[in-house]
DNA sequence: GCCAACGTTGGC
DNA sequence: GCCAACGTTGGC
């Protein structure tokens, strides 16, 4: 079992659109980094959903519901797809701010390579960013 | 809107 | 295979 980080732009596509269609498929990503993090997800792993652009908060936990694929955006066979349903909705948002003030946090790839769309997360990480999400700001 | 940090492309 | 030029992403 793994633990994972998607970023999406929520004008583009946001949690509360995944959430309406029940299932999401996770292509157009472009970035070898990002498609080998991809290639490296099982189904029944998790994953935060991060609003980059507005917000910049991570507002969702999501599920690994289908394993890398052709990406259906295009004809091109170095890039896979992944399709993932909503889990739940965070009680209260994590900011990156807040992850970057916090000294515990430091080494998440979140806050160190600001450009990568698909990343891991530690386990001991995750599970304390959702302890945070269920503790008052501050 | 600017800029830093990368990633990619193409000339040599 | 190196590196300069360019493009893209995302935080601020």
């Amino acid at each position: 079992m793994k633990y994972w980080l998607l970023k999406s732009e929520p004008d583009v596509y946001s949690f509360d659109d995944l959430i309406k269609q029940k299932i999401g498929t996770w292509d157009g990503v472009r970035n070898y980094t990002a498609r080998n993090n991809l290639k490296k997800m099982e189904e029944g792993d998790l994953a935060f959903f991060y609003h980059s652009n507005i917000g910049k908060e991570i507002v969702g936990i999501v599920k690994i519901v289908k394993e890398a694929f052709q990406d259906p955006s295009t004809d091109d066979h170095r890039w896979v797809a992944i399709e993932v349903s909503p889990v739940e909705k965070l009680k209260r948002t994590i900011t990156l701010k807040e992850l970057k003030e916090n000294s515990e946090m430091q080494h998440l790839e979140l806050v160190k390579f600001t450009r990568l769309s698909v990343m891991s997360i530690e386990k001991s990480d995750f599970e304390q960013i959702i302890k945070m999400s269920k503790e008052k700001a501050n």
